[in-house]
DNA sequence: AATGAATGAGTTTTCATTCAT
DNA sequence: AATGAATGAAAACTCATTCAT
């Protein structure tokens, strides 16, 4: 038992030391981009030495990893928000006004670039991305088809499957246009969104 | 003229070869990255000795700006081509299909994650792409103007810039989701975008 | 105690790498020049490998800083010295074939020359001899006037501050005399130069 | 005979290039030092192609050494000068104040510390300027011979090249005390200079 | 567990020199 | 005679990673 706990122990170390390391991360990340940021510079920010930061991680590829493995369980919470409500459909028109909200938080995207980068040309990124991908999706294919049959709405595979995706392309192409505008303006936005998402929502 | 003829082919020559370093990068930092791809590598696949490519560019932040630079002009001809149909608007959907199958051209892509993982942290990049990217704005706010026009639709400033982000972010958000989902169904998918585009630019 | 003197063991032992660099680098720099010593080169004289040296130094104008500073040091030991004296004008004199066989050393002024060529287009190394010698000929014109003081001679600055550079003029001359002349006769110029000194520390 | 005028002229067109570029260099040299001054900036400065120089230069060094040969002339031609007085000696006291301000002039020292530097450790420069130096030191003893005959004063060999060592390194010395002490006061050294002058080239 | 000294391969960049034109 | 494109060997500097302590 006494071994036992010390295991556990050990293991909620690593645990909380590694997350030390990629909260350390985090902001060296978005100041330099992933192959911007050294391991000095990381292991500085964590206060840690950089040759033990070697015991958690076994390179600086495995940090990277890591933290987009992170990053993506952030986003996989959104949907699963959503599908708490009786009425999954209208809640998303009705939070539209601060998911957009939030979507302009600059925290929130600058290194969503930086993952999407690094994806397009490490697979093992990519898979990652593209399996927690596949699992938001589940959901919310789960989640517009629970709401289109309250209303009596088809709710075909391939219908749902086709609006899923240009709903979400919608959202995280808003990241890029803060980006690319940096007037943007929010209420605009909003509204126009909502034109957009009604019929994808509840057309036939 | 003799003089003026060898200064005229003189200029050729340096754009020639600028284009043949920007074509070999290209390749370069599709595999690597910008910052993955080193100056060796790019004039290893340009045919030129490295030290020979800063006879055509400053530094290697030289090189992507102007493969940035380069990239841009690309996106700005795609709306300079639907605005001379005599109905841009009905053009639009018309060319739907189309214009997604040109999105799903991996080479369209590749690159475009890791320019804007490179404008979130490179400030002359990002101000290259905002310049380029108002200039879209405005010649896509005229288009829309005068297609809404022609049907009497109200075409209030306010209106036209947040419809035409969010069309915008559907389209760039595309490239995005062909990252996060590789099974991406091109037919269902256009299907779907028509049924968002359809009251962004139709409706009142 | 311990991690206190850890920190001055660690200090020290920083103190002494840089001091294993600045040695090794002497040889090199009166070899090759500043600019003509490579980081390499350094780094195997000092048995280092060319990154380490970049953790006790910011560059390598930090190395020839760190060295020049360094041999400044020397030179201002020498006015210390002759300020011990009773009769310090006297001493000069009596001292004077010592000091000339020790200008005759080529270590002393093999480097001399290549810290002064950069001077004169460093200005950091220009402002850190300037300030230097502003310390140095400020003992020297306390001396002055202690020893004619002593002998009731007239003692106002602008007379001192004159004497005092051509006193200095001369000395430092005579390295570049050196180069210049390799049969130079020591007791020649010993004499020589007590002729030039006497009316300058004794006259009027 | 046409065949002799054509070598003639193209003797004369060759040194022309060489001084062409020797005076080119001059600049660039006083800007970055032997080594920081790069064959391109020196070519532009000449206005004429890097490529063409070596038509006229072997390499860089030979361009030094041209360089510090063509200025060792212009220090020959001073003694040369005083040589020409009556009285020799009283003309060097006379003249001391103009001697004095030329040797204030920057452009007269920026260079000479260049070029002792690299007679330090370029034995092919060290003997060009020894040898220059060895004539001019005959000169002088010849002229301080004279000088001293006419006054019925000894001048035995030992005691002529002691004295005019110190004076060389006075003067000299006086290029480095401009660089060592910026507020130099030309009037108070001329002074002090005229003080130790004195008994060098009159005492017994 | 933790450090940080140490390495060596790799980076961008510069430049003297050559040579086809 | 003259150009300047082209090269290749260096330069200074950075950094992921290892290892003795």
């Amino acid at each position: 038992m006494s071994a036992d706990g010390k295991r556990r122990c050990d293991l909620e170390r690593t645990q909380s030391r590694r997350n030390q390391v990629l909260e350390a991360a985090e902001c060296c990340f978005a100041r330099s981009g992933f192959h911007g940021a050294s391991i000095a510079e990381i292991s500085k920010a964590a206060g840690m030495s950089a040759g033990h930061i070697y015991n958690y991680f076994e390179s600086k590829d495995d940090i990277i990893a890591a933290f987009v493995q992170r990053n993506l369980e952030r986003v996989t919470a959104m949907i699963r928000d959503l599908d708490e409500n009786d009425d999954p459909l209208q809640a998303t028109l009705d939070d539209l006004e601060d998911t957009v909200r939030e979507k302009f938080d600059p925290a929130a995207w600058t290194l969503l670039t930086e993952i999407h980068a690094e994806a397009s040309r490490n697979p093992m990124i990519a898979q990652l991305m593209q399996e927690a991908d596949r699992q938001t999706r589940e959901q919310f294919v789960a989640l517009l088809r629970r709401g289109r049959a309250q209303r009596g709405l088809p709710a075909d595979e391939a219908l749902l499957k086709g609006r899923i995706e240009v709903i979400s392309a919608m959202f995280q192409g808003l990241h890029l246009r803060l980006l690319f505008n940096p007037t943007l303006d929010q209420a605009a936005v909003s509204t126009a969104l909502r034109m957009a998402l009604t019929p994808l929502l509840f057309g036939d």
